[in-house]
DNA sequence: GTCGTAGTCAACCCAGCAGTTGACAAGGAG
DNA sequence: CTCCTTGTCAACTGCTGGGTTGACTACGAC
C-alpha cells in the first residue's frame, strides 16, 4: 500500500473524506471548521485529514495554533491518468470487436479474417 | 460504505486489483489465468474479483465450469465525474485568486475590491 | 502569570478485510 | 462410471482502519 496511487484511492474510498475534499475545493479551512458538521470527534477528523495529507491530497500549513488545510488538486491527475489509460484501452478493444463483428456481418460470415483471434476466443 | 463510489475507490485501492483491471482491459480472462502470475492462492484472487464485481467494475459470465471475467468500463465514468468536479472547482478557485491578486497588483494595493472575501481571509 | 482555544498524540476497542486451508459443486475427458 | 479441472463456499487467523477517550502542546487573551 505504499505507492501513492493506492493511498489516493484508499483515501477517497471513505465518504467523510470525500466530503472533506469536496468542502476544501471550496476554499481552505481549519480542522475545527471541517469537523463541525459531523457528529464524530475532532480527533477523528484530524485522523482523516492525516490520511488525505499522507496521500498528497491535502497540505497543512501552520498559522499560530491554527492549521489551515489546503487541497492539492494536482494529485487528481495521477488518478485520472490511471483511469483514462484503462478506460481507453477497454473502449478501444470494444471498438475493435465491433469492427470485427461488422466485418463478419458484411462478408457474410464466411471469411472471419482469421488473422487475429486474441481475447474472447478461449 | 454502501455507495458505489466508495466501493469503486476501495476496490482500486489495492495494487493487485488494479493489476487485474489492467490485465482485463486487454481482454476477458478466466480466474485461473488471472491468478497465475501472483503467488497468492486462487481463492484469494477469486475474492478480489468478487470485490471488483461488487463495485460494478467487472462481470462474470458462466461458460461450463469456467467463469470468464469481463471489465465493465462504464463505472470509470462515475469516478471521473467525481474527480473532475472537484478538480475544476479547485482550479477555478485558484484562477479567481490569481485574478484578485493581479487586480490588486494593477490597482496599487489600495482598493482590494472589498466585496467578497470568503475563504482564505480567516 | 492563568485561562481558553486549536489541535495533536497515545492507548484502546471493535469491525472488516486480505490471506490461508479444507471441503464441496459443476462439467468435460478417459 | 471415475478422474481431473475450474472455481466457489465456509471457517479461521492476523492486521489494519475508523472510532472513542484522556492527556498533552502551542498559542493568544485577559
Amino acid at each position: 500500500m505504499s505507492d501513492q496511487l493506492s493511498q489516493v484511492f484508499a483515501a477517497l474510498a471513505d465518504p467523510l473524506r470525500r466530503d472533506l475534499v469536496s468542502r476544501l475545493s471550496d476554499g481552505d479551512a481549519t480542522v475545527g471548521d471541517l469537523a463541525a458538521p459531523y457528529d464524530v470527534s475532532l480527533q477523528a477528523v484530524s485522523k482523516h485529514l492525516k490520511v488525505l495529507e499522507q496521500a498528497g491530497l491535502v497540505s497543512r500549513s501552520k498559522d499560530a495554533q491554527r492549521r489551515p488545510v489546503h487541497l492539492e488538486a494536482e494529485v487528481f491527475d495521477l488518478m485520472t491518468a490511471w483511469i483514462e489509460r484503462y478506460r481507453r484501452q477497454a473502449e478501444a478493444r470494444y471498438q475493435r470487436l465491433d469492427a470485427v463483428l461488422a466485418e463478419l456481418d458484411a462478408d457474410g460470415a464466411d471469411l472471419p479474417t482469421p488473422s487475429r483471434t486474441r481475447g474472447a476466443a478461449s
